[in-house]
DNA sequence: GATCACTCGGTGACAAAGTCACACAAATCT
DNA sequence: AGATTTGTGTGACTTTGTCACCGAGTGATC
């Protein structure tokens, strides 16, 4: 049936039936829990992933144990690594982790291949995904190489914090998500602290005045 | 006729009489000297670049005025920054700079996108460009986020040094291709000088003890 | 060939960020 | 309750980035 395949990628659609048939014959269903590796740094890649629920994070990991988030994938897309590699043959840069429970659909190397060959709607797909991940990643190339801490770490939080304010996230946690050292950003949310602007619990923080961190985060 | 556009883009062959004749009936041949902006960030892109000769480097440049190479291309290659902001309807994240006179093909979108709709080869161009870009990047990322700049210096003098290991560049320049100040070169390649390893001149270095350098670089 | 402007590189002082080695408290386990 | 794990705090130190300024080469011009 191409109901359930449509209802998690609505971006198939206009994919022809044939197409589709082709898709659902040769993808597996794939469930992972939280926590879960997708893939690994430095192994070989054979099939194409598409998230079908769920959110996974593809980082990258220095030989002495530091890591730095690249970016996310979340429902309904497409993993461009797994695209990369299938295309260039290579293996993986950087390794994923599910940070949801996540649902995702297989798809052997072939179908890949052949999916992009016949169908337009299929290969949109992958060149949309494609498009924004690499301005992503020159963005965050500027910003690792000539960004400054405080003002990042700002622009995390913000990003971060739910409605009510509070990030449930670990010093560790943020480091990665920055690519740096948890004392820095220990450091750093003492500062922010001392200025009234959050306040530090065990394994979360509350963010307390967010324009005064909105100010910190556009300020250059 | 379809001999020099082959010559210059190998990569094209077997990509069918009409597309061929597309193409050229659509392109623009475009000459620029060295040092001439290809284009700047936070503009908008309407064509498709393919490089029939010559070397275009695409950098980051900050706020603060510090810049970054994040790679370049050469004859024969297509632009993934083009086709990324083509694919995207996004404004150049970067700006590209030549380091040679170049020579390129300029195609205007609406012939992109027929390119890509009907022409395989073609595709697989604009793809396998795209493949290697995407896992270089997230190698860069690492390398800034959390390389050392001797280690990260050695690299690249070894890379860029001629065969009698001259490299014609300034400290800025060096600053520029890692993304650092240019004080924090000077330091590092007094230091090597210190060592033997390189002898410094006004505008270029000489590279004395690869292998030194070469152990450095790969010390992790 | 003297002067001028400009590029290139050197330097010291300091600020920001990363590293290392611990110490301690809260949570979790048994 | 004790033991272990996890999260955080901190000081000392190194590396990297910033700032301000200097002087030495280089090339242009008169």
């Amino acid at each position: 049936m191409s109901g359930p395949l449509l209802d998690q990628f609505p971006a198939l659609r206009g994919l022809g039936e044939s197409s589709l048939r082709l898709l659902e014959g040769a993808a597996k269903s794939v469930e992972l829990p939280e926590g879960a590796k997708v893939f690994e740094a430095n192994t070989p890649c054979g099939n194409y992933l598409m998230l079908a629920s769920g959110r996974v994070r593809v980082q990258q990991v220095s030989e002495s144990g530091r890591e730095i988030v690249l970016y996310r994938i979340s429902g309904g897309e497409s993993c461009i690594l797994t695209t990369a590699c299938l295309l260039a043959h290579e293996d993986y840069a950087a390794e994923a982790v599910t940070e949801t429970a996540v649902s995702a659909l297989v798809v052997p190397r072939s179908c890949f291949d052949r999916l992009m060959a016949e169908s337009p709607p299929f290969r949109d797909l992958v060149f949309a995904a494609y498009a924004s991940r690499l301005t992503d990643l020159m963005l965050l190339v500027e910003e690792v190489a000539f960004g400054h801490v405080d003002v990042r770490l700002a622009q995390r939080l913000l990003h971060l914090m739910d409605r009510s304010g509070v990030i449930a996230l670990t010093h560790q946690d943020l480091a990665v998500e920055l690519g740096t050292a948890r004392e820095v950003i220990s450091r750093q949310l003492k500062e922010f602290e001392r200025h009234g602007w959050i306040r530090r619990e065990r394994g979360r923080i509350a963010v307390v005045d967010a324009d005064a961190l909105k100010g910190l985060a556009t300020t250059a």
